[in-house]
DNA sequence: AACTGTGAAACCTTTCACAGCT
DNA sequence: AGCTGTGAAAGGTTTCACAGTT
């Protein structure tokens, strides 16, 4: 409805751009790293090297470094990094430090699941309300939290909130544009559909089936090359 | 992620290599595909062009017909795509066509939220064994299944058997080592930490609070640009 | 005319290897 | 000596643009 204001100022930026752009496939790792970082926190270490992170996280010590450095230079030569201080910088790069209210919709077995993640508390990202449109459902208590209605959505977004999406495929769209209505800019949506929201909104999405279905290729394809293929 | 075996022989490959080799990228994308051309063939549509394909799965149409290229040569220039062939098609390069047995273990919130997704069972994936320590979950019916103790591993796992593991964090590890031992070679992660696997042992992670975390580190971003930078 | 299939170009990501700091 | 940070090389992915087919 207002595409003006978000127009493409992508080829004209003669602007001081700091250090900023950390590539997406970086992002995508920070979380990982912040988990390997809370577990060797965890553990008592106080410095880790980029080799030993690398092998809690999963990765290869010149990926993580190669991230690292989109953050900035953190790390001492001879060294290693400093975990709580690395901790502290991944955290704010994420976000994760000021508090951002979640809203989940939609409590059915995964919308519980989700209440009772333990990952998205133990970051700075604990869900903050839980909707759902069956009324049988309101009132009830999940995870410290009372279940309201979905017409309630405006009272309990606030300016940054993300939304994520746990209803059945039917409602997602709806949802999401009551979303999107009120306010919401970055969605995350597990319902098992493709859903549209205008630019400007950030959307992502979990599909559960997905990675299952990859696997289910590597595991056909290794049946094959044991039948046919070995010369 | 971890082709690292393919790139030792890549200088002397006289090999009569097939055709085959498709992309991780593109496998990644096949589920989405599939699940478009399902929708298309509930609307009663019999063919499809790349574009209009593409558009129901969310992505560009070059990238589409690139994709569906390396399975081979389905459609017909100047029509598009048949749609059931399609279906057939990529079925059959993901191996859902043969019955492939899934074991889930874990039945809590998230294991009941998997058992029950309809996203599963719509594909030729449906879960056909429920596994939980908890002896008070023992013998409970959840979505058609009766859960059996983990004990009982090795009964219900089968050759190709894909193993899910739904467990709380601590768990996890010690559930993988024992899908392993059961003979399981794909097993597809739910709990937030890193596994490790023998080689020959397929194994991929969905972190629900990832992509959430991902949302997080873009609202942020969005927040910065609207207040520090417009200078 | 319409649309697929595909080389080639552009772009992004990973890995290597080493300069440079502690 | 040990380890980070980073150019440069290698590898993979996306997009373009059009030749080729129906």
């Amino acid at each position: 409805m207002d595409p003006s204001s978000l127009s493409e100022d992508a080829l004209a930026t003669p602007a001081p751009r700091r250090q900023a752009m950390v590539p997406e496939a970086t992002v995508a790792r920070l979380p990982i790293y912040l988990r390997a970082l809370h577990v060797l926190a965890d553990d008592g270490q106080t410095t880790v090297s980029s080799e030993a992170l690398a092998e809690v996280a999963g990765v290869n010590s010149a990926k993580l470094r190669k991230d690292l450095s989109h953050l900035g230079s953190y790390g001492t030569r001879g060294v290693g990094y400093d975990v709580a201080h690395l901790i502290e910088q991944v955290s704010a790069e994420l976000g994760l430090l000021r508090h951002c209210s979640v809203v989940l919709v939609g409590v059915g077995n995964l919308g519980r699941a989700l209440a009772g993640y333990g990952g998205f508390a133990s970051r700075g990202l604990a869900i903050d309300a839980l909707l759902d449109a069956d009324r049988n459902r309101v009132g009830e208590q999940i995870a410290g939290l009372t279940v309201r209605h979905i017409d309630e959505l405006c009272d309990v977004v606030s300016k940054g909130s993300i939304g994520v999406i746990a209803t059945p495929a039917q409602a997602a769209q709806q949802v999401c544009d009551r979303l999107v209505a009120a306010g919401v800019t970055s969605i995350l949506n597990f319902a098992p559909t493709v859903l549209s929201v205008p630019p400007g909104v950030d959307l992502r999405k979990v599909d559960l089936s997905l990675e299952l279905q990859i696997l289910s290729f590597h595991e056909h394809r290794k049946a094959a090359l044991a039948q046919g293929a070995p010369v």
